[in-house]
DNA sequence: TATAGGGCTTCCAGTAACTGGAAGCTCAAC
DNA sequence: GTTGAGCTTCCAGTTACTGGAAGCCCTATA
């Protein structure tokens, strides 16, 4: 199978299966030709990869719990503990955002946004009020 | 006023300091030595850079918010443009960050976490039932 | 006066995960 | 035989820094 039809199956640019290649999570054959030969294992282990790193799993996870998905003597706590790491990163991140979008937007309704030059954004920027106390 | 205090006064590190002059948010002076020399309005402005960075605004978002506060003509409009553009990225990646949550959560709930290999996670991720329909 | 230290300088490389593009080989079709 | 699509490799660029090396500068102390 030639990259095309397996980018097509995986849902992912050819480019990145290269990549993936690169970096050692996959490893097609290759015809005489120098063209890659993909196995469906290696269409299988690809989608596997999309759907790691759908679900924002780094790179380096997605070879971890590829690992652990190959090895059928896994304990699933492994697995579990992965992805709670994971899901906390993911809370923190979107805490941090809510935070962000909170701020911004207070001053998005505090600004007139007309063509005068008066704007509470930029003063809040410029010399934000003191927060607490 | 030396880097360390700069860095000191406005929170960033001296590190993204000379970064920032870099890529020309700063220019600061030079005194005789090579070191340096930073008046008060280049930590007013790396301030109001950190701030803008804390708020997620990206450099390039930066140097035009920087750019407008030091344009009295400005319009407040355009301002409240770039801000809202910037919020609206933010929604999106919470919006983005929330579906991964709830899957992943859902994922972790249902395994057990234990010394067996049965995981509904890497299960999810082998071969995922189909969504709708 | 010699030296030790800490602060400052520049420059290079690395990070995460790709993505774009150039140069060039291969293959199928007309 | 030639065209065009598909494949190959390799290099550079993206974002916003960060770490580290090599080396100058300044101050204080012995």
């Amino acid at each position: 199978m030639n990259i095309k039809e397996v980018s097509d199956r995986s849902g992912l640019p050819a480019k990145t299966i290269r990549y993936y290649e690169d970096i050692g999570l996959v490893r097609p054959l290759r015809a005489e030709n120098g063209y890659r030969a993909f196995r469906e294992q290696d269409v299988h282990k690809l989608a596997f990869l999309g759907r790691a790193r759908a679900l924002g799993f780094s790179i380096d996870d997605c070879r971890t719990l590829l690992a652990l998905y190959q090895d059928n003597r896994r304990e699933s706590a492994h697995v579990k503990a992965v992805a709670e790491d994971h899901l906390r990163q993911i809370d923190e991140k979107i805490a941090q955002l809510d935070a962000m979008r909170n701020t911004l937007a207070h001053l998005v309704r505090a600004c007139h946004g007309d063509d005068r030059p008066d704007c509470p954004i930029l003063e809040d920027l410029a010399d934000p009020p003191a927060r607490g106390s």
